[in-house]
RNA sequence: GGGGACGUGGGCUAGUUGGAGUGGCCGCAGCACUGUCAAUGCUGAGAUCGCGGGUUCAAGUCCCGUCGUUCCCGCCA
């Protein structure tokens, strides 16, 4: 019943086809999105990749060939070939970019028949589950294929800008050596080194570094990076980042040239190009002001700090905070007096998801404040707040003490959150800052140590470099994050280029010497043979793609994305393998209980 | 490692305080139809209510466990 392809070639896609080609033979080629057979007369929409096309089959033209055309289903594979004819004007498509033509077709070969699809691809959406084990069902969809398309144009224009700007494009072994700190490794065992591993890249960040002691000068990479933690809806244990490194620059010069390259992309996605140069702010002012290292601007809702009045207080719980270090840090929520006890129960709880202690609230109303702190402060200390806050009627302020970052984060979520409920966001304004100044380090309680906050090969601000050997909360690094509407597009840094720092990088973060010339010797002796100053930054694509694309989830611009599990349902990976390939490999499983 | 949500013919879903045959829309198959385009009309097939256990006279519904998907916390230099 199938027809051989033979030398039928394809005219045009099925997108194509307008009145300006009435009356050419054409012959087009695509699956069979939707026939409906009217007994005498039988309309097929061809689809493909570039759109769908309406063929018209007619039993007083040609009986034989309708008949045939009859055996046609759903997603059957097809050539047409016909004459492409104007539609008369009350059967005009409106709706259909091809819908003022049609062809008339005068031979149908059946190049395929298909199963009926285990889900509509159009109409109603199927569960993900189902959507991803048939993945490539999914992505015959007209919304995937748009996200491809739009994925494809950032990388092209990402490719053309950075060319136009002097960079090579070089790649890097994916195949390379386990580092420590930073996320858990993906190990593969080395074959012809027994009980040895390679790791697969969390980053290609020392191959970039060495490409620019290599005299390399500007590199970029569309690289694909693994780190084997927990996933999340913008997280995949293996995502592409677009990673640049520059020799003889500064912060500037590398946000002159992502701006450059970020607006490039914008035009090419046919988004409005944002104003340049972005906002910059220094991380403490993000975190004070917002909650996040990576904030989103694009409502106001600022937080305030109360820290000072608090201090040496009669509230036991925030004047300790202060006491010991910490801070007290509020947020005035027009209307948000008339809340219900359930919706602030609701939004404390959610404060303390994200480590805060508690949420104190004051209800502005018309005529008291209601509050549970009335009976630490009275009433004229509820008032003092209110005025130092600027509270007013109808307003509510909302308090969290605690360790600073603690409470600036926890209250930072608060203030996501209710964004989310009371619809502060405006979703058609996109708003990109520069997060700069971050602090060098970051003290991990549970070790009792300081890691690094970026990676240790961050340089720290020049003035900064002689607090190394005293207090390294106050080191700040020439690190920097692009924020795009709350998400953290790419983050970068000016790197340590002479190993005389490097070397006092290393000691703070308690690594020792051997350590760090087991670790990273190569590198250490790379940076000891002339290495210019150089810095980089490296951005998400997958993540670029979903925002531009509005998607929720980046599994709608991975083409074939793992689950939150980490497994791949379409292949059913990860899976067991041969006992023969792990005798190669000198493995031995063992049973954990 | 922890918390929340979901799981009913192929798809999407309804199913009340536990109560008679699990209902609808879409898809699928067949018939009819010369202008359809979410075609229409008629007919028909299709369900271990994720799986296992428990409570009960009676479980899709309540309880426990488990598997899968999902969102979040931890984690992600």
């Amino acid at each position: 019943m199938l027809d051989h392809l033979g030398q039928t070639k394809r005219t045009h896609h099925c997108g194509a086809l307008r009145t300006a080609h009435v009356g050419q033979t054409v012959t087009l080629m695509g699956w069979v999105n939707s026939y409906r057979d009217q007994g005498q007369l039988l309309f097929i929409h061809l689809r493909d990749r570039e759109g769908i096309t309406q063929i018209v089959f007619n039993e007083s033209v040609n009986a034989e060939l309708l008949a045939k055309a009859k055996q046609v289903r759903r997603e059957f594979v097809i050539a047409i070939t016909g004459e492409c004819i104007a539609r008369d004007e009350k059967n005009f498509n409106p709706v259909m970019a091809t819908g003022e033509v049609e062809v008339a077709a005068t031979e149908i070969k059946f190049l395929n028949d298909a199963q009926t699809p285990p889900f509509e691809l159009e109409n109603t959406l199927a569960s993900e589950e189902l959507r991803l084990k048939y993945r490539y069902l999914d992505l015959r969809r007209l919304e995937m294929q748009k996200n491809f398309r739009l994925r494809h144009k950032i990388t092209l224009a990402v490719r053309d800008y950075l060319d136009s700007r002097g960079f090579f494009e070089i790649e890097t072994p994916i195949l390379t050596k386990s580092t420590p700190e930073g996320a858990r490794d993906y190990l593969v065992p080395a074959r012809t080194a027994p009980g040895k591993f390679y790791a697969l890249p969390q980053s290609p960040q020392l191959f970039k570094q060495l490409l620019m002691i290599a005299g390399y000068d500007k590199y970029f990479q569309i690289a694909r990076c693994f780190r084997d933690e927990d996933l999340r809806a913008d997280r995949q244990p293996e995502f592409t980042q677009i990673d640049m490194e520059m020799s003889f620059v500064q912060p500037d010069d590398v946000f002159d040239i992502v701006e450059g390259m970020v607006c490039a992309v914008f035009q090419a996605a046919g988004h409005e190009v944002p104003a340049r140069p972005f906002q910059r702010m220094p991380y403490n002012e993000a975190m004070n002001k917002y909650g996040s290292d990576k904030p989103d601007l694009r409502f106001g809702l600022e937080m305030q700090d109360l820290s000072e009045h608090f201090a040496n207080g009669p509230f036991p719980v925030f004047a300790d905070a202060v006491a010991k270090g910490g801070a007290v840090k509020a947020l005035v929520v027009k209307g948000a007096a008339t809340w219900s006890r359930k919706q602030y129960d609701e939004i404390g709880e959610h404060a303390k998801r994200h480590g805060a202690g508690g949420l104190a609230y004051i209800q502005v109303l018309e005529n008291e404040n209601k509050s549970a702190l009335t009976k630490f402060l009275g009433a004229d200390g509820i008032t003092a707040i209110n005025q130092a806050v600027g509270a007013t009627v109808g307003d509510a302020v909302l308090m969290i003490g605690g360790d600073w970052e603690t409470s600036c984060n926890a209250l930072g979520q608060v203030r996501l959150e209710i964004a989310r409920r009371e619809n502060l966001t405006n979703e058609a304004e996109n708003k990109l800052l520069w997060v700069v100044d971050f602090p060098m380090f970051e003290y991990h309680a549970d070790d009792k140590r300081y890691y690094a906050k970026h990676h240790p090969f961050t340089s720290p601000i020049d003035d900064d470099i002689n607090n190394l050997e005293g207090d390294l909360s106050k080191v700040r690094a020439k690190a920097y994050d692009l924020v795009f509407n709350g998400s953290e597009l790419g983050g970068g840094s000016i790197r340590i280029h002479r190993s005389d720092v490097q070397a006092k990088i290393f000691k703070a973060l308690g690594l020792s010497e051997a350590e760090a010339r087991e670790k990273f010797g190569f590198f250490l002796d790379a940076l000891s043979y002339g290495t210019p100053p150089h810095g980089g930054i490296a951005l998400g694509v997958d993540r670029f793609a979903m925002l531009l694309a509005g998607a929720k989830s980046l599994r709608d611009v991975i083409a074939f994305p793992k689950v939150a599990s980490g497994s791949d349902l379409m292949t059913d990976s990860p899976s067991e393998v041969d006992k023969k390939q792990l005798d190669e490999l000198k493995i031995k499983t063992v049973e954990f209980s």
